[in-house]
DNA sequence: ATCGTCAATACAAACGTTTGTATTAATCGC
DNA sequence: GCGATTAATACAAACGTTTGTATTGACGAT
């Protein structure tokens, strides 16, 4: 365990200044060509590195982008997460960059993290989705005038770059393929009020059940899991002799329904038709392959790193352009199984 | 975007030295009690937080320990990394420290990442997966003396502490299962040679083979992607009329197989056999449901995060003894579906 | 020969902490 | 009331960089 290589250490074995040493390595055109290439010579010999944390205590700034992993995280947290961390990994290193991710206990405790994160300078710049209704977080960014990008429109729309999945089209588009074999009352299942996302996707959904002449769908705000989805399903199944609709906004809890369906002895397609959401892994397997809506995670991860790293270049604070809306594609129709005895797919997941 | 708050503020603004600041702060028994609640009372208003940077350089260490996501990153990359994050930061930012994430593109780009995060004092500890036969990373870490923990034993078991999964046992579980019924040729799917978990897979998945007085079976070393999965399957169901059983180690694998099925008109328990790996999310839902076994993956993240911490709190350095072998839980047998017609559930996955 | 110019380098300060040591002034023993 | 003790605080150095400024010596112009 060798001591670790400094300029210091360069510059006594060299007999020469440390910032002498410091300019060499950066090519400082004030330092002789000689004295340059001896100097870079012995920092590549003994492979000199140097100390991130000296340098963010200069330049006061961390070096380092935080990714918010939104609570609750469970095992169903969307596969987004995963594509987004590697991605933006690869685009921050590229520009001498790094990576931190924070995963708050509880919703409440977020805006305090994003206050520690920023005062305690651990970051320079963030990331977050799950935008809400008066989002504490995105407030507070702006006060402090910190680099960040939302996945999912905020309150301040102009105010900062975001990029946001088309909630409201797939709402729309879940309702629009039930409808047409629908046989009993629809559920709409959506995350809590107040996330953006969630209120988009039920805004969506019901305009499109209005639309159709449908009588008003039962409401479900839960968390995304596959319990909650089987909880609700089960209920469901239970007490009514019709056929329901589940419009889930996200596969976890399709996933759900498809287990409560099993465990009260119903098939999915005859008994009651589900349609989900992500495409996660897996949901192009089912019994019958889950309607779902894709969300093209890579381009999504794409487009935030992308983003971010253009704020961050920014000198001047706003108003912000960068502002996409990604379209959602609707994937499979399997919910019609029952009726054509075929599955249509529309579109291969790859 | 005011100045932010650092010691030498409240220092100026009360009329004292940094140094008394600093130790009023930490409570240090050597100021005055009024004063040192002076101290904090303006530090609480102004809400003052200690700078990371400054912290890190002058403690010379940066408190961020290092998760490494090993390449390839897809969108099937195994639910244990979320499920790793989140609870490791937890446990982090319990005892101050922070969580860096870095994403390598490539197996080969891995050692110098690591050696990377070291030098330049990125992170004090790393957690890392995937462990290899001679892995260039552990053997830096090692001579570094660097605080690591590593999912998979490596090839130096007793210089470092390590949680493991017995995928050994899971391969003797996968070719036993599809044993019972198997009435064509066995096929071991699993990830390329010299990854550590991928090779006790493959011996005790061969090893079981022989002890039941198999032919030998066929062996396929790929990427664990949906696609390769997909390849393989439609490469043999293209050429055979017989019934083939594939002993996958990752369900990602085992979807690729269901897709080139339905994709060939097959029917998975009919004209062939599956078998996962991992229980991924959706996998219950599968028709049939996918045999696999499973990885608790939430004891996994705890166990790692707790090895990773008293790792940090232990000064001296070796032998570790914290050496955890866990079990692989046999879920589900659909593989027998076509011969019971009823399908048997072993063990719920919650 | 002498002054200004310029190249090359050294010196020094700063970023925000922590911590060892020096300074000051009050208190105690006698 | 005077030296020793002690409580409270200030001073200073250090961590490893970066960067503004001062210093040195060599050279060309006058």
């Amino acid at each position: 365990m060798q001591k670790r290589v400094s300029l210091k250490m360069l510059a006594e074995k060299l007999k020469v200044d440390v910032s002498t040493v410091s300019r060499a390595l950066r090519d400082d055109p004030r330092v002789k060509p000689e004295t340059r290439d001896m100097v870079q010579a012995l920092a590549r010999r003994l492979d000199y590195r140097p100390n991130a944390a000296a340098r963010a205590l200069k330049a006061g700034q961390s070096g380092r982008i935080a990714v918010l992993l939104s609570p609750p995280q469970q095992r169903f947290a969307s596969p987004i997460f995963l594509e987004l961390l590697s991605t933006l990994d690869q685009h921050l290193r590229d520009t001498g960059r790094n990576l931190a991710v924070f995963a708050a206990r509880t919703r409440d405790e977020e805006a305090e993290l994003v206050r520690q994160i920023i005062d305690e300078g651990l970051a320079d710049g963030i990331v977050l989705g799950r935008t809400r209704k008066a989002d504490p977080r995105i407030r507070f960014l702006l006060n402090r005038g910190v680099p960040f990008v939302t996945l999912g429109r905020t309150d301040w729309p102009n105010a900062h770059p975001w990029v946001e999945i088309d909630y409201s089209e797939a709402g729309r588009l879940a309702v629009r393929a039930l409808f047409d074999d629908l046989k009993g009352e629809l559920h709409i299942v959506a995350a809590p009020e107040g996330l953006n996302f969630a209120d988009y996707y039920v805004a969506g959904a019901l305009k499109e059940a209005a639309v159709l002449g449908l009588p008003k769908p039962r409401l479900w705000r839960v968390e995304m899991t596959e319990a909650e989805g089987a909880r609700i399903a089960g209920e469901i199944l239970g007490q009514t002799g019709s056929v329901p609709a589940f419009a889930c906004i996200q596969d976890s809890l399709a996933f759900g329904v498809f287990r409560a369906a099993t465990a009260a002895g119903a098939v999915v397609g005859r008994d009651l038709t589900v349609f989900g959401g992500q495409n996660f892994p897996g949901s192009e397997h089912t019994s019958p392959p889950l309607s779902t809506f894709s969300t093209e995670d890579r381009r999504i991860a794409d487009l935030l790193s992308q983003v971010m790293l253009r704020r961050l270049a920014q000198t001047a604070t706003g108003p912000f352009e960068t502002h996409t809306v990604l379209p959602t594609v609707l994937l499979r129709q399997s919910h019609k199984l029952a009726q054509n005895e075929a599955f249509i797919p529309v579109k291969q997941s790859g």
